[in-house]
DNA sequence: TTCTAATAGTTAGTATACTAATTATTAGTA
DNA sequence: TACTAATAATTAGTATACTAACTATTAGAA
């Protein structure tokens, strides 16, 4: 019981490990590629290309971040002209980010660049094993929930 | 066809958003109790308990780590006086790592906590489960080895 | 309606991750 | 032995993650 215990606990190791390999994998497609958005930029890019008028804490939520993080994620796609924000004007609080003309064309341009990167982790490995993989990874994910 | 590659697609999002969410979990109990260490700090104390006569290479193998962040982990466990930076006789260019007696004293203290906090996510999954999803992170982490 | 609580976002501070460049030292070779 | 290549570690610079504290605004209750 003990050993199995011990086992366990590598599981964190081992997440930790292979998600910063996954990251530094795309970082270095990205770059090769000539891509002018890190991975974490990237990713919301894609979210402002599936939803309309989303504010910076609505778009926090849809990729698990926390909002200063997000924050300075979004003050760097403003710089490199991609994404607008708009101050809501019901709401003067939130802000409205959207993506400008060239965000639109940088999404379409990388998409399918992206995809291939992404498909190469999973070579050798089926259906039933993403499925199985997706349930292991959400109820960790649940049991930890706040 | 196009489906299932766009659903492989999220598991570099999964993987980013559990090892986070794990990593947090056990930021926020560290704190609970009082610890003195960071997650990641107590991961290098971990394994200076179980190797001797470590370099800072050698130890940023071990943990799948970079040099510059080895170095400034283990800068802060100086200060923290946990751990201690000797340079080697034998190759000047080297450090070795090694624990102080106040290292020793609170890998010993903590250890018991942390399996417990590492059980926490486990909760619901199976012996089995856990060979299944060491095999498939395995194998991602394989197919983008360098 | 006024006051208090909640919310959106920012700022500051610390830690980690990665790349690239640099220093000091050692190893290997002509 | 002298020279070059390789290695260990550091430094600098940028990006992300998280907590805590703060500002501005809005919502809700007395």
């Amino acid at each position: 019981m003990v050993e199995i215990q011990e086992q366990y606990a590598t599981y964190s190791f081992l997440l930790d490990r292979t998600a910063r390999r996954v990251k530094q994998f795309a970082k270095q497609r990205f770059k090769e590629l000539g891509f002018e958005v890190t991975v974490d930029q990237w990713i919301i890019l894609k979210k402002l290309g599936e939803h309309e008028n989303l504010n910076q804490r609505e778009l926090a939520d849809l990729v698990f971040k926390d909002t200063p993080t997000l924050t300075r994620i979004i003050d760097l796609l403003v710089v490199k002209g991609l994404v607008s924000r708009t101050i809501d004007a019901n709401d003067r609080r939130c802000f409205v980010i959207a993506l400008t003309d060239h965000g639109v064309k940088i999404l379409d341009e990388y998409q399918s660049q992206i995809k291939e990167i992404r498909l190469k982790a999973w070579e050798g490995l089926s259906e039933d094993d993403f499925n199985y993989f997706k349930r292991i990874i959400n109820t960790i994910y649940q049991n930890l929930e706040a």
